[in-house]
DNA sequence: GAGATTCTGGAGTGTCAACTCCAATCCTGA
DNA sequence: TCAGGATTGGAGTTGACACTCCAGAATCTC
């Protein structure tokens, strides 16, 4: 109450940590399906196999539990985008990377959007915290996109006076924007369409085309 | 229960019509302002000035609700960029189309998505017939994106083998997108960091550059 | 102007979800 | 071995929320 911060156990025994993490998995695998207002502690509960004292013996509240679901969902989202994510400094790892985020999309049958874009719209303008969280996450998330363009660019595949942080960024508006209209379209075409105009422009920028 | 079609009363007053206009309304700020989850049919009630009896004389249930403000955010949008959207059709209208969204947003200090989009993001993977809706209300916005750029090809301004369905697919996209980052970082950045990238783009299949 | 229909008010009802409490275990370290 | 803290179970409690009901007022139709 006093402080900030997110009242943390003191000490966390392995077992303790276990049953925080299958909490934790169990409520990021249900607000990634079904969002964060429909998705219930009884839920959570149930999936993870605990009770309800557990749950609140290691969150405060639901809030406390969404933020850490958050930090789950960032680390989940950079995992499983490496080694590509880190070396995104050539058109070729553009173009894989763009293929493995429109793979993943096509074997999720295009349900689910973002992990932590579906959270953002949800809470973004109600939960200060969480919008500051999921700031954060997008910035981790644009940080690696942003040094192997600026990597292009500094070894001379693009020109100069490329804009990289622009290029980035652009690239990350057209990934989220491409996940909702493939979310509600039902079709991956749209995140695919969204990346390749993307990369296109990034490659109008090379230096020698 | 028979029939798909929401049961919509058989006549309406002027003063019907008033009224179901006036929840519509209040039903719309909220869930744009709070997500659709959070907007409670109390609040709704309060706002709108009527009583539980009215709305679901109305309505016969939220979801029906959530439909027609679904409806009366689409027609909103593209009324709000009218007569722009039907002209956008020149290089100078789309940087006059991309000005007015950025300050709207900026008007709005960064609180808010897309009207539609966010919903989307809540609703579409829980709500098959919301996801129909938004669908159809993206198409209804994406049309006139696709009629300006085809009309831009056919009159000679883009190249004649411009994929321009693909780019206005591609534009929406990046303006979702955007949205989504703009409302999470509280500034309007994104948002027109993301235009500027398609726009330049598009002019990229300029036909004389 | 009479009768039918639409519209409105407000007090309910039942359900469900978040959160609490307390006592019983398990584990760790001296 | 044996405290003492960490961990667990499960039955409450509380409040909010979607939705209902019925009777009366306003309005339209003929």
């Amino acid at each position: 109450m006093t402080d900030g911060v997110a009242a943390a156990p003191r000490k966390l025994t392995a077992k303790g940590r276990a049953t925080r993490a299958r909490i934790v998995e169990a409520a990021a695998e249900l607000v990634f399906a079904h969002g964060v207002a429909r998705t219930g502690i009884d839920d959570v509960r149930r999936r993870a196999g605990v009770s309800a004292s557990q749950l609140y013996h290691y969150f405060t509240d639901k809030d406390d539990l969404v933020r850490a679901v958050i930090a789950h969902q960032t680390d989940g989202i950079l995992d499983a985008q490496q080694p590509l994510l880190d070396h995104l400094d050539s058109f070729e790892a553009l173009e894989r990377w763009r293929d493995l985020l429109v793979d993943l999309q096509e074997q999720r049958h295009c349900q689910g959007g973002c992990p932590i874009g579906s959270i953002a719209a949800e809470l973004a303008d109600d939960d200060p915290e969480a919008r500051a969280d999921l700031a954060a996450g997008f910035e981790r998330w644009e940080a690696p996109i942003r040094a192997g363009l600026a990597r292009m660019r500094d070894r001379g595949d693009l020109r100069p006076d490329t804009d990289t942080d622009a290029l980035a960024l652009a690239l990350l508006a057209a990934l989220q924007g491409g996940l909702v209209l493939t979310q509600t379209r039902r079709s991956a075409e749209p995140l695919r369409t969204a990346l390749d105009a993307m990369i296109a422009h990034i490659r109008a920028s090379a230096a020698r085309p």
